[in-house]
DNA sequence: CAACGATGTAAAAGTTTTGTAAAAGCTCAG
DNA sequence: CTGAGCTTTTACAAAACTTTTACATCGTTG
C-alpha cells in the first residue's frame, strides 16, 4: 500500500489529485499546509509527498527542509504555479526529487510519481514487515521476532509475491505464472507444499493460520 | 455487462452511439443534459461516461466537476466540436480519461472507449454493493457491515449472478445454465438449498427476505 | 377449506479440495 | 560421482463444500 501526502491549500487540487491516485491504487492523504503536512509526513510516513511552493504559513520550500532536517528521507515532488521563478537548483538543493508546474496534465503528474518513486526504491523495495516477521529485500534475510529465520529461494519468492499482493485473493494458477514463470508448469498442489513451509514458518499457530489464508475452491490471500 | 453513459442534447448523436455500442455488447444509457447525466451517472454507475462539452444547462466541464466531487470515479471521454478551443490541460485537470472531436469515426471513438475501460480496470466493477453488504471482485471478497462474510464458491459465484440480473424474474433452471453451466444438471432443488444459504447471511431476518425474494411456481427474483 | 404441488430448511450423504508428511527427483558444489 | 539441500510429486487423512433427502410449511386452486 503506497501513501502519497499531498500537501496544498488548494482544496479542489487536493481533490482531483486524490481522485486521480486513488484510481492508480495508492492512498492520497491530504494537508492544508505547511505545519500539518510536516506532522502527517513524520507520523504516516508515505512513499512520496507532493507540496505546492506557495503554502500558507510555512512555505514548500521550509517544509522540505523541515523533513529532511527529521532525516525523513520520503521522495518530494514540487508543485510551483507557472508565474513562479523556478530555481531548480535550489529545490534539488532542499532535497525536492522532482517538481511539476500548474496546471499539469494528469498523465503527467502520474509518470513523474512513478519515476520518482521508482527512483527512489520506496522504502517497500528495501524492507517490508508484518506482524514479528520482517524482510530486509536488500539483504535477502527474514526475521522473526528480531531472529533470524532460513528461507529456501521458493519461499523467499513466494513470500514476496504474497506480500506485494496483500489481500488480494490469488488463484494457484496465478501465483504459479508470476512466481514460477509462464514457460514453467509444475503441479499446482505445489503451490500448497511451500504455503505450509511458510505457515510454519511464519505463523504463531500454523494450524489456525492468521496471515496466509486459505480461500477453499479458490486458492490462497495473505494478509499482513 | 457493462453500462456506457452518453450525455448529448443531440439526439441523433445519441442514437448513433448507442447502436454502435449495443452492436459491441455494451449497454448504452443515454441522458439528454448535464443534470439528468448527473444523476444517471450516480444512480446506474456507468462503467464509462461519454459527455458532450457543450450541454444545455449544466455543461460538460461542471458535470465531470460535480462527478469527481462525488467521488465518483467513473473515467469519462470528453467529446467536442471542431471548432471548440478544446484546452487539453483542463480537460485532464477536472478528470477526463481522453476526448475525441466531432465529427468522429464510430472505430475511433470504439477503439478510445477500449483503451480508456482497459485502463481504468473499470471501477464499477471492482465492487458492488446492496444494502449493507459490500463485494469487492478483485479480492473476491464479501463484507456486511464493514465484517467480512466467508462465503462458499457456489455462494459467491450465486451472489454475482443474482447481482448482475437484479430485478429480473430467474427461473431455477436459468440459473443453473448460468451459474452452474450447461453440461451439469444437478437437482434444481441444490439452486433452493443455495439462496437458503444467502439468506442467512445476508437478510437481516432470512424468513422475511427481502433481497432474495421466492417468486412462487417460477423462480428467484433478487432486489438491490 | 382440503388437497396437492412448491418451497424452506436442517441434516445426511456424497464429492472435492486442502493439509501435510514423506518419497522421489533435481541441482550443484566439492 | 556423491551427498546436502531444494523442489516437486504423491498419498492419504481431514476439512470444506455441494447435493440430495426428508419433512414441515406455505400457497394455490378447485
Amino acid at each position: 500500500m503506497q501513501k502519497i501526502l499531498i500537501v496544498d491549500d488548494d482544496a479542489e487540487l487536493r481533490e482531483t489529485v486524490s481522485i486521480l491516485l486513488e484510481r492508480e491504487r495508492f492512498v492520497p492523504i491530504q494537508a492544508v499546509d505547511g505545519q500539518s503536512g510536516l506532522e502527517k509526513a513524520l507520523s504516516i510516513k508515505p512513499s512520496l509527498a507532493i507540496v505546492d511552493l506557495r503554502l500558507p504559513g510555512m512555505s514548500g520550500i521550509e517544509l522540505c527542509k523541515q523533513l529532511r532536517a527529521n532525516r525523513v528521507a520520503t521522495p518530494i515532488i514540487v508543485l510551483s504555479a507557472v508565474g513562479d521563478e523556478v530555481d531548480k537548483v535550489l529545490l534539488l538543493e532542499i532535497g525536492a526529487d522532482d517538481y511539476v508546474v500548474k496546471p499539469f496534465g494528469t498523465r503527467e503528474l502520474l509518470a513523474r510519481i512513478r519515476a520518482v518513486l521508482r527512483r527512489s526504491g520506496d522504502e517497500w523495495t528495501r524492507s517490508v514487515r508484518f506482524g514479528e516477521v520482517e524482510i530486509d529485500i536488500e539483504r535477502r534475510t527474514v526475521t522473526r521476532e528480531s531472529k533470524e529465520v532460513k528461507v529456501t529461494p521458493a519461499e523467499y519468492n513466494l513470500l514476496l509475491f504474497f506480500l506485494q499482493n496483500a489481500e488480494r485473493v490469488l488463484t494457484r494458477d496465478l501465483i504459479l505464472n508470476s512466481v514460477w514463470g509462464y514457460e514453467y508448469y509444475p503441479n499446482t498442489r505445489t503451490v500448497d507444499a511451500h504455503v505450509v513451509k511458510l505457515r510454519q514458518k511464519f505463523e504463531k499457530d500454523p494450524a489456525i493460520p492468521k496471515h496466509f489464508l486459505t480461500i477453499h475452491g479458490v486458492g490462497y490471500r495473505f494478509l499482513p
